[in-house]
DNA sequence: AACCGGGTCCCCCGCACGGGGGATTTCCGA
DNA sequence: TCGGAAATCCCCCGTGCGGGGGACCCGGTT
């Protein structure tokens, strides 16, 4: 089983150069190549590779909006790796947030390009280790104790992971997506974890994971 | 200019095992090996190594809060990275709070860890793929937008009014009851709450308004 | 061996929800 | 005097959601 890849950056030069890395490995095929982030978009949509590997600074709609909007996408199966030069915070923050399964520097090794493919299509998610680094000091910051509600112990944590995304406001469709899972799957948690909690929806269990301090912000 | 290793776990033949993977490098010196979270603690003050690898489950004083031991003494200059068979979230969070460099699984290859040794001894960050996964969708979480709502300007004070009762998760029905109207009225004001602020959904609506200060937590 | 909990996937069904129209009154400012 | 915006109410229609079942696999425990 080959893993299809699509390269997505304003520069000929490092498109050819990453097909031709990608192309030493037997298991990996480079499907497209497109110069900017609207037809990265449409060449997802059409080919539906298994990785996209998108330049955040491109013509149009950078790899970040290119992101979101492949993402978004209930019906996509392609994992986003986001490849830059600078690794600012903000794109960080929003990669991740939209669900990047990766946030890699250009600095990086051919070799470890080639894994991350093979990492992100198989659903895990791979950070430059410099920019880990800032993210775990932000992390951290940002592990402040609440007052953690008891009855969220019931909960299992594949369950408190559903719980989360929820709050964030996402759809069924969406959490699937996200978790490589099918949405009959996540209905099945959303309803488990509004009975134990004792919630009536979705809604109820937005506010409920506000209020208890399970979405952290600031 | 060579970077010495402190390996701590409680099995004598994965302390060997590293061992031996770190001599396989000329640039790596494995200076100590021992067996317990108290020791590591001892001998990453006596020996100040430049990396300390840690099992989570050792005998006395786990990894992690060897680790944290460690990394709370101010003159400290030596890197932690944990290794652990299995990932449960909570030993994430803590470790990633105390400070630690890496966060791996044992099923790493050996070059990885060797790789993950210097990514730590240079300052960077490290954590596992499968980890880094969830670790997305709970920092997604904690990321809070704009502290400003200039399009919250564009509601009417009827519009507000339903909106802070969406947040608190009541249905249309109750929203009417509470204030005196139809429904039909109220389904009318959460479309136009949407539709001005960009909304896809009530769901949507309830974390907006809990991100943007619309809703005060006790 | 049997059991159980967690995770995954599937079906049917009812309904609240949200978009598309449109309609009426009130009230304020041009 | 005539808009126009705000608030109220109405109907249709599609769909996402949640309840209530059931099913399978796997890892432990008994």
């Amino acid at each position: 089983m080959t893993l299809s890849v699509l390269v997505a950056d304003d520069h000929a030069m490092l498109r050819s150069g990453m097909r031709a890395i990608f192309e030493t490995q037997a298991d990996l095929r480079c499907v497209g190549e497109v110069a900017d982030g609207r037809a990265a978009v449409a060449e997802v949509a059409r080919l539906r590779p298994d990785v996209a590997v998108l330049d955040i600074r491109m013509p149009k709609l950078d790899g970040l909006g290119a992101t979101e909007q492949i993402l978004a996408d209930p019906g996509n199966r392609t994992k986003v790796l986001l490849l830059t030069t600078y690794d600012s915070d903000e794109y960080v923050y929003r990669a991740l947030n939209a669900g990047a399964s990766g946030f890699l520097l250009k600095s990086l090794p051919p070799e470890e390009l080639i894994s991350a493919v093979r990492v992100a299509a198989r659903g895990d998610a791979l950070i430059d280790p410099s920019v880990t680094q800032r993210l775990i000091a932000r992390f951290a910051v940002s592990l402040a104790p609440p007052p953690t509600p008891p009855e969220l112990a019931l909960l299992t944590a594949r369950e408190r992971e559903v719980l989360q995304l929820v709050a964030a406001a996402h759809s069924n469709a969406e959490i699937a997506a996200r978790l490589h899972v099918g949405d009959e799957t996540v209905k099945t948690h959303v309803s488990r974890v509004l009975a134990k909690l004792g919630l009536r929806d979705r809604v109820h269990a937005v506010a409920y994971a506000h209020m208890n301090g399970l979405v952290r912000r600031s």
